[in-house]
DNA sequence: AATATAAGTCAATAATACTGACCATTGAAA
DNA sequence: TTTCAATGGTCAGTATTATTGACTTATATT
């Protein structure tokens, strides 16, 4: 047993807020060299890496997962829906949404994003056991529910 | 042991990094309502958590983790000096370096924010071991390294 | 003395986000 | 079936945060 409780007191909880700043902007900066390449920013690379994990994900899922405003979200989803790395299609269920996936041209670009990302996981992972990757992963769940 | 290292493969790698997104996204937008409030954004908040936690720390240290121009950080820290949030002193060993550190009306306001952030974490925390707890904060500080 | 580093500044611009006001379509409930 | 809510879209204006590039000043290092 850890003594005292240590990883609830303030100094530790902050540090942890620090560090998931930290992880995002460093997992951000990778990418920034191949959205650069392809026109793209980084509103486009949250984008591209939601529909990729979530296909058939719809708009207000979006909005919810990243907490912008649907204006917001619009400029970036017409880029990519423009040059056809996107695609969308009607719900089937509820015919008012729309579901997003990835184009042909939008696996090959996350794919390409993806690899300038996963060295810097898989370094961390293999650098750790498999129960630490179950744990980090499982407290990172549920901090953002 | 868990088999077949699942935990390697591309899909966790891509869940994960989706998790460090959100966790930011969360975390940021916890604070909303204080900044706002105090007429400050996210450029602002951010700044104040790593002074609050890295007190003395240096203009340039701050690009480092943060990875944006000094331009960009300067408008953000000249707010934060003029309405007497932060306050500088030039550092003993190198007289070029300025360091940071939240004056009095600074540490009352990372309370105010860091309050509508602990819940978040400590919930996560408290339904975790605290085995969970440090593995997780390890492999964060793997993945930044 | 020459060079490098840390920080600051001015100016222009780009990317991403916001608010507010609307409209159209579709689904659900009275 | 008529209302009401939900989903998505759009136009316009503005705010925030970031960039690039060109300098300057002060201090440290060689």
């Amino acid at each position: 047993m850890i003594q005292d409780f240590l990883y609830l007191k303030e100094k530790n909880i902050k540090e942890v807020l620090e560090l998931i700043l930290e992880s995002y902007v460093v997992t951000s900066f990778d990418t920034d060299f191949v959205l650069k390449h392809n026109k793209f920013g980084r509103a486009h690379q949250r984008l591209i890496m939601l529909i990729d994990n979530n296909p058939g994900i719809t708009v207000s899922e979006v909005l919810n997962k990243l907490k912008i405003t649907k204006q917001s979200l619009s400029r970036t989803l017409q880029d990519l829906l423009i040059k056809k790395i996107v695609s969308q299609k009607k719900g089937k269920k509820d015919g008012r949404e729309k579901l997003l996936f990835l184009a042909d041209k939008g696996n090959e670009l996350s794919k390409q994003i993806f690899d300038t990302q996963k060295r810097r996981i898989l370094y961390a992972f293999k650098n750790s056991t498999p129960e630490d990757v179950l744990s980090f992963k499982n407290v990172l769940i549920k901090i953002i529910k």
